[in-house]
DNA sequence: TAGGCGTGGTG
DNA sequence: TCACCAAGCCT
């Protein structure tokens, strides 16, 4: 472990984190002080790119709904993304189910200890299985996420980008390097803790960092400008036409595609799919192109143009414009299950994607009810 | 391999 | 308001 990079060798920094750690890090959140695997595992793919705070409620009932691997792999894959939903990146919710499935099937519902078995289940990745290793069973493996990532740049000054290959690759021999010989749970919560509470992004707190007498950006007046950050394009922007179609109290659905924006969930059916615009003009909404849209599901009997709602993604924005559509007679959908009806009373727990689960609770909680039903 | 993939919080 | 950020993985 490590044997190739003793130049980043430094047993002083794994020690003094873990002594911080002890006394300042986080012991009590609701995935710790158990070394149950599944429960750590499903904290750790919860917690990708996603804060604590966001997770809390959503590992409480998760875990509720499916307390075992056993539990979560027996599911209806619905059942999983129902209760992922809101939480985002619908493609862990996917993996999750896979994976427990797979856990079941080869390992007889018991998680490997070897995070080189870990990485190879979907969904856990080098720095997951890391993580779900050294939590669950002790082994020495090294974590980089964003945290670690923050917390080495300021610490050895490393002012490359981290996304690019090269700077990641060092960042890596470095995590394997430093490892401590004990206490690696500590150490691993460590890196996390201070990453979280201390050497966060804007204001990080120097003066209690147990990291600052050997801190490269803090003798140098540069923890504003480390970790260097991803040089920015502009943002493009993206409309579509949703159908709000509504008849005897129920709205129409459409299942989404796996793969792609918001992949398994369920949505509003859109009119000719996103399209990409060329100006910040909204175009008008096709009417012909509604009509036809329609024409599968009955016979309108009023349609309604609502105000535009504004989605942002980290890579594009959305600008949604709501259709509503009342009926006066329904058609019979087609069996293989793309369109569903569903009660008003059940959108709520339903798997939508957020933007549309707002616009739809504030729509049928709104005086548009009475022209609905 | 660079880009796709959600959402809620923050300054 | 808006740009950016937060316990990455997958293709």
């Amino acid at each position: 472990m490590g044997k190739t990079n003793l130049q980043y060798d430094d047993p002083t920094f794994s020690a003094a984190l873990i002594a911080w750690q002890q006394q300042h890090g986080r012991h009590t959140l609701p995935w710790q002080n158990t070394r149950d695997a599944y429960r750590i595992w499903l904290s750790e793919i919860m917690l990708q790119q996603t804060q604590v705070a966001a997770v809390l409620g959503y590992y409480a009932r998760f875990l509720e709904r499916f307390p075992t691997v056993h539990d979560l792999a027996a599911a209806p894959v619905e059942d999983v993304m129902a209760q992922w939903s809101g939480l985002g990146y619908y493609t862990r919710a996917r993996n999750l189910h896979k994976c427990a499935q797979r856990v079941v099937a080869e390992y007889g519902g018991v998680f490997p200890a070897d995070p080189a078995l870990l990485a190879e289940l979907p969904g856990i990745g080098r720095s997951t299985a890391a993580a779900i290793a050294a939590f669950s069973g002790g082994a020495r493996a090294a974590i980089m996420d964003g945290n670690v990532k923050r917390v080495f740049a300021r610490v050895f000054g490393i002012d490359t980008f981290p996304g690019e290959r090269r700077t990641e690759e060092a960042m890596w021999r470095r995590a394997e390097a430093l490892l401590p010989a004990q206490g690696i749970e500590s150490y691993t919560q460590g890196l996390m803790d201070m990453g979280a509470t201390l050497c966060t992004r804007s204001s990080p707190d120097c003066a209690r960092c147990p990291m600052q007498a050997r801190c490269v950006a803090f003798a140098t007046g540069r923890t504003r400008e480390l970790p260097v950050r991803k040089p920015k394009k502009a943002t493009p922007e993206k409309h579509t036409t949703m159908l709000l179609v509504v008849h005897g109290g129920q709205v129409l659905l459409e299942q989404r595609p796996g793969a792609g924006i918001w992949g398994g969930l369920l949505s509003l059916p859109e009119v000719n799919g996103h399209v990409a615009a060329d100006d910040d003009a909204l175009p008008e909404v096709d009417d012909d192109a509604v009509a036809s849209a329609l024409l599968p599901f009955g016979v309108a009997e009023s349609r309604e143009r609502l105000n535009t709602v504004t989605h942002v993604f980290t890579h594009y924005r959305l600008q949604i414009v709501p259709v509503l559509v009342t009926l006066a007679q329904r058609a019979p959908l087609a069996a293989d299950g793309r369109y569903v009806w569903l009660d008003a009373g059940r959108l709520a727990d339903a798997a939508l994607p957020a933007p549309v689960k707002k616009l739809l609770v504030e729509l049928l909680g709104s005086n548009a009810q009475a022209r609905m039903f």
